[in-house]
DNA sequence: TTTATACTACACAGATCTGTTTCCTTTATC
DNA sequence: GATAAAGGAAACAGATCTGTGTAGTATAAA
C-alpha cells in the first residue's frame, strides 16, 4: 500500500462505516482493521476519534455537494430543470447499495448537543444545499425564492428520510411531483 | 416511591434519555441514575437493554399516536382541517422544550441492519402514521388518496428533520403552506 | 548506504459498558 | 405479625472502548 493518501483512505473508510453503523457503534478498531492501519497510524492522523468523525463529516460535506451538483448538471439545463432533477438524483442515491440515509441527519440524532461541532457541521451543510436551490429558485423567476427553496429543501429531507425510515421505492417520485406542483405555483402567478 | 408503575417509570425515562442522546449513548446506568432505581430492578423488568430499547419504542409508537391523534382532534374537525392541522401539532411539538427529532428516524440511523426488530418497529409505526392520513385522505375525497397520503408523509418527515438539523423555525409553516396546495391540487380536479 | 520518518503488530492502561451476584431492606399480602 | 416477592446498594465479571507505549520494519530522500 502506498504510503501518501493514507489519510484520505482512512476518512473514506469511515465514512462508510459511520453512515452504515451510525457513530458509537463504530469503534476505532473496526475502521482500522477495515482501513487496514494500525491504530498508531490512525492516532497519528488524528488525535481523537471525534477528529476523525469531524474530518468525516467535513470531506462527506465537500464530497457530497460537489457530486451531487455534479450530477445534477449532467442531466438538467435550465434552473427549473435542475429543482426537479435534485430528486432524480436522490432516486438514483436511495437505490444505491449503500443508502443508510442522510449522515448529516444521522448525527444530530446522535450528537444534539446544542453546542457540539458536528452540530454545527450538519446545520451549515442543510444550509449550503439550500443555498444552491435558492440560486436556482431565483433565477427560475419564483415570486418569493427563500420560500420555494425552504418548501424543496422540506421535500428533499422528507423524501430521504421516507426512503430510509419507510423505505418506500417511490419516495424521491413523489417529493418530485410535489416539486412540480409547487413550482408551478411559486413562479409567475 | 410506589412499588407499581415501577417499568412504565422505567421506560418513561428511558424514552427520554433515547431521544436526547441516542441509543448507544445512553448507557444502562445512566437510565437508572435517572429513574432512581437499582440495577437489579432495572434487569428484572428488562431481560437486556435491547429490551428495553424495545418496549420503549414500543411504548412512544402507541403514546406518539395517540396523542398526536388526540391533539389534531381537539382542534380539528374537518378531514381536510385534520390533514392541515398534522403540521400545527407539529409546530407545537418542534418549539416544545425536549425536542430532538423523531425517535423512530434516529433509531434507524443507528440500528440499520435490516433485520433489526427496531428498524422494523419504525417502518411500522411510520406506515400506522400513514394510514391515519390516508383515512383523511379518503374521507376528504382526494382523487388518489394513496398518493396524497404517501406526499403528506413525505412533508411530515421533512418538517420534522428541517425543525430537528436546521432548526428552521418556519418547517411546520412551510410544510402547511405546501399540504394546502397538495390538497387543493389532489382534491376534486 | 545512511538517516529520518512513517508504518505494523501488539501489549497495555484506564475507563466504561452490559449483565450477574450478594446481602440486606422494604413492601404487599395472608 | 409472618411470609414471599421486589427493591436498594454495591461489588464483581467480562467484554469493549479510547488512547498510549514499545519494539521492530518498511519507505523515502540524502
Amino acid at each position: 500500500m502506498p504510503i501518501t493518501g493514507r489519510r484520505e483512505h482512512i476518512i473514506k473508510v469511515a465514512i462508510g462505516l459511520f453512515c452504515e453503523h451510525g457513530f458509537h457503534a463504530t469503534g476505532v478498531d473496526m475502521i482500522m482493521r477495515e482501513a487496514k492501519v494500525s491504530k498508531k497510524t490512525m492516532y497519528n492522523h488524528f488525535r481523537s476519534k471525534d477528529e476523525l468523525i469531524l474530518a468525516a463529516l467535513r470531506q462527506y460535506d465537500s464530497l457530497f455537494r460537489n457530486n451531487f451538483v455534479k450530477q445534477l448538471e449532467e442531466i438538467a439545463n435550465t434552473p427549473k430543470e435542475k429543482l426537479l432533477a435534485i430528486f432524480d438524483v436522490c432516486d438514483k442515491w436511495f437505490n444505491s447499495q449503500n443508502f443508510f440515509g442522510c449522515m448529516f441527519i444521522n448525527v444530530v440524532g446522535e450528537y444534539s448537543s446544542p453546542d457540539s461541532p458536528f452540530r454545527d457541521i450538519s446545520k451549515q451543510f442543510k444550509s449550503l444545499m439550500k443555498s444552491y436551490i435558492l440560486n436556482w429558485a431565483e433565477e427560475a423567476g419564483a415570486d418569493d425564492p427563500q420560500l420555494l427553496a425552504s418548501e424543496i429543501g422540506i421535500l428533499l429531507e422528507g423524501a430521504i428520510v421516507t426512503a430510509q425510515v419507510s423505505q418506500d421505492p417511490n419516495a424521491a417520485k413523489n417529493a418530485k411531483a410535489m416539486a412540480e406542483v409547487m413550482i408551478q405555483n411559486r413562479i409567475g402567478i
